[in-house]
RNA sequence: GGGCGGUUAGCUCAGUUGGGAGAGCGCCUGCCUUACAAGCAGGAGGUCGCUGGUUCGAGCCCGGCACCGCCCACCA
């Protein structure tokens, strides 16, 4: 072994020699109970963050621990086609060339994809392999490859045939700079200073005026009704009445409606079906016509008369000047709301009526909501599930349609006479009149509607594969929580619809990442930070390892700091092995303690497996990679290794070394992949690779009476703080000779020490003498305070106290 | 508007039924001790955001407040 631990070259080794030998495979025959992680399919729109590496190495400690436990692994990779997101990266890149998507044309824009798609795909997989993510890189799949087209249409024509897919003329979220419609997901709020103008709306038989407030003054011309509350006293007579609409001068009608809240601005809204959520439900309750006077640019269209082509501030100034020259202006007061954008590109969402396909929800929401109220699927932490349940209990239509080009087109033809055919694959003719002239729907589906189906339909389905069979359900799903609704309940109500039963039982919402500013990371804004900056300094181990450590909080920000730590801990773990291979000779990994210190490392390593797969099974990867740093460093190197130096000659004590370092190496491995196996490798006699090998069964045979180590340890406490050398015999005497004198001058603060054990035995005898304390303290709260101020008092009174 | 998370050492963060405030990094001191100076041993440093309360005892439980962040949301 090199005296000097090189993470890259043993790394890109390993990962090489990994997935050459097949190991990273998932064989649907090989038996074994099942093991599935569906990695969550990245974006082609870019390469990978930290986060992403984050996410990785979570899911790569579970599968290789489950691997060596035996299961019959699938860990399965893939890439998105990711819609509207690399449709507007896209647009970004064309943009430096002066161009648009559009320019391109529909054909040319699927070559350019294609391009994209295999320059961006090939670099996630690389990145992936860098990490030592044990994927099974040969059934990599991506949500647009023929096969999985196929499960999406079979999505659409199911849905379709029970009728909750339909197409219909309503409100949409528009997004004017990607012209396409977005679903309530993709649009994210944003409060914005605004100005709230109080206009007059005259009476039409004369008789006054109603004043209605708003933010958007060009809306106006759209205008169609003013709606009261129907408790408001103010309005109740006006109530059947008509106004007059400032700027178009059109006559229209007073209505109540109880979704107009009495105590904002002046109580009375004005009606704009066309161009407002809340209106359009109005307007359609009470048959109102739908005006539209803004088009899909978000300018002012051909039904805004003179304001035509303007922009709606521009347009909103000219109503405003129009009302303050006949003094309809009342006043104008600055107002807090908030906005919605498209949560790609920003811009301010355009709320306009259009014809789009939807799903309804109800249906398929109900036994989404029963498999985590049964607890079928669970979430960690918990509190996620009340999150999601809330969000699906108030459920609405999703809109499946996006005016874009980048996607899964919509399986729907027409014909001339404007019949609607719905097939998985082109049809013949219209399956009403017959008609071979077809026109196919110019939109394709929401990303989302297509990697619902990611858990089964990159194992094959709508076929009956060996895949299917053996890897559907999967296990565990790991993502961000902003992910919950978009993917995750998407996932979970698709499976049960199409597979019958939930796809995955454990759902872990992984921390969010911050740059070291306390910032979001955005690859587009540039504030992100790429994992080649942690994995070229410090290698794939220590990132690994750091990664998971900061998993314990919800937003951390990202330093460096855990990952240094990692890198420390696997150059210890390669030097402590290196002491114990140089001793070696040609001794077998065999336990045959017989000193005390032996017994003792053989039970700590079996109490940290169980400690370790506590710590796995509840998902907390921090204490798991806490607890492993400090059965290294504390445990095994500076207490066991130490006390066997002096006999390292000795036959039995290389044996049981290697035995020891054996099960280390094993704990570690889900971890540190790369460096144990590395190591692993210079052990005498391997059969397999350690990434196969046996998970370690809890012996717990070693347990002994290990009273004397706790005595050295104590002794060697009060010889560093007080330079006194209490008496200890057999074992203890020895193991203080070994690992304490040698590195010890005992020159202790002896004063400061017994003041100190004087403060604790006074703080005990307080507490123990306190009446209520020992009516109200729990036994084994009391029995612990007893014996902690019994061992005060022993070691002041050794002190000469 | 509704909800959630956070506030602990200079920095990044742990702290599991309430019972002696912790880790890593940074800093200081001493050590090349037959693996590791990328190391070892020791040390300094904290009114646990503020404020009431419950309790023999609160970083932890309850109320209020402040600040930071996030999610959801059709009050124009």
């Amino acid at each position: 072994m090199e005296p000097l631990y090189e993470p890259k070259g043993v790394e890109e080794r390993w990962q090489r020699t990994w997935e050459e030998e097949g190991l990273y495979g998932a064989d649907p025959g090989s038996g074994g109970e099942p093991f599935v992680v569906m990695h969550p399919p990245p974006n082609i729109s870019g390469s990978l963050t930290i986060g992403h590496a984050l996410q990785l190495s979570l899911e790569d400690a579970l599968v290789r621990w489950h691997r060596m436990r035996g299961f019959n692994t699938l860990f399965q990779p893939g890439y998105d086609h990711a819609g509207i997101s690399t449709w507007a990266a896209i647009g970004r890149a064309l943009a430096k060339e002066g161009k648009t998507q559009r320019d391109l044309g529909r054909e040319g824009f699927d070559a350019y994809a294609q391009e994209w798609l295999e320059r961006y795909g090939g670099t996630i997989m690389v990145q992936f392999r860098r990490l030592g993510a044990s994927l099974d890189y040969r059934r990599t799949r991506f949500t647009m490859d023929p096969e999985y087209s196929r499960a999406v249409m079979r999505w659409f024509v199911h849905l379709y045939g029970k009728g909750w897919i339909y197409r219909e003329n309503r409100m949409v979220n528009w997004c004017p700079r990607d012209r396409t419609a977005l679903s309530d997901l993709e649009v994210e709020h944003e409060d914005v200073d605004d100005t709230l103008s109080y206009i007059h709306y005259p009476l039409a038989d004369g008789s006054g005026h109603v004043t209605i407030a708003t933010v958007r003054p060009a809306t106006i011309l759209a205008d169609v009704a003013v709606a009261v509350h129907p408790e408001d006293e103010r309005y109740r007579d006006l109530v059947g009445k008509e106004v007059i609409v400032p700027f178009v001068e059109r006559r229209v009608p007073v209505i109540a409606d109880e979704r107009v809240e009495p105590d904002f601005g002046t109580g009375a809204l004005k009606v704009t079906p066309g161009h407002d959520p809340t209106d359009f439900e109005i307007g359609r309750d009470h048959g109102l016509p739908e005006l539209a006077v803004i088009g899909l640019d978000g300018k002012m269209n051909e039904e805004a008369g003179e304001l035509a082509g303007l922009t709606q501030e521009e347009a909103g100034k000219r109503v405003l000047a129009w009302a303050e020259e006949r003094g309809l202006l009342e006043r104008r007061e600055h107002h807090r709301h908030s906005i919605g954008r498209c949560e790609r590109c920003h811009t301010r969402v355009e709320p306009l009526i259009m014809l789009q396909w939807w799903c309804a929800m109800e249906e398929l929401a109900a036994p989404a909501i029963a498999a985590v109220e049964e607890g079928r699927v669970r979430f960690a932490p918990e509190r996620f599930a009340r999150i999601y349940l809330e969000w699906m209990r108030s459920i609405r239509p999703w809109c499946i349609s996006r005016q874009i080009w980048w996607g899964h087109r919509i399986p729907v033809w027409y014909c001339p006479d404007g019949h609607v055919t719905v097939a998985e694959s082109e049809p013949e003719a219209c399956a009403e009149c017959g008609s071979a002239d077809l026109t196919q729907d110019e939109d394709v589906l929401d990303t989302w509607f297509s990697s619902a189906l990611y858990p089964f339909a990159t194992l094959g389905w709508p076929e009956q594969t060996p895949e299917l069979d053996s890897y559907y359900p999967g296990d565990v799903l790991t993502t961000a929580r902003d992910i919950i609704f978009l993917w995750v309940a998407r996932m979970i109500f698709s499976g049960l619809e199409l597979m019958g039963e939930e796809p995955f039982h454990d759902v872990i919402i992984h921390s969010y990442l911050l740059n070291p500013e306390g910032r979001r990371m955005s690859r587009t804004l540039g504030t992100g930070v790429d994992p080649e900056d942690a994995l070229e300094p410090y290698g794939a181990d220590a990132t690994r390892y750091g990664l998971l450590k900061i998993t314990s909080s919800q937003d951390p920000r990202f330093s460096f700091g855990s990952i240094e730590e990692g890198r420390k801990l696997a150059i210890k773990l390669w030097n402590v092995s290196r002491l114990i291979l140089q001793n070696a000779g040609d001794a077998r990994p065999e336990p045959r303690p017989r000193e005390l210190e032996e017994r003792w490392i053989l039970a700590r390593l079996d109490a940290g497996l169980a400690e370790l797969e506590d710590c796995l099974s509840r998902f907390d990867f921090a204490a798991a990679v806490k607890l492993l740093y400090r059965l290294t460093f504390d445990d095994f190197c500076d207490w066991y290794a130490e006390a066997i130096k002096p006999r390292l000659g000795d036959e039995d004590t290389r044996a049981t070394a290697l035995a020891a370092l054996e099960r280390l190496l094993k704990l570690l491995h889900p971890v540190m992949p790369h460096v144990t196996e590395e190591i692993w490798s210079h052990l005498p006699a391997r059969e397999s690779r350690l990434m196969v090998a046996p998970w370690p069964e809890p012996a717990a045979k070693h347990a002994a009476d290990l009273g004397a180590l706790d005595e050295a340890r104590t002794a060697a406490r009060i010889y560093r703080r007080s330079g006194v050398r209490i008496r200890l015999e057999g074992d203890a005497e020895r193991i203080f000779e070994t690992v304490v004198r040698p590195r010890e001058d005992g020159q202790g603060d002896l004063a400061g020490e017994i003041e100190r054990l004087r403060a604790e035995v006074e703080r005990g005898e307080r507490m123990l003498g306190n009446e209520r304390f020992r009516e109200n303290a729990p036994p084994d709260v009391v029995e612990a305070e007893e014996s902690k101020l019994a061992q005060y008092r022993a070691e002041l009174e050794a002190l000469g106290g």
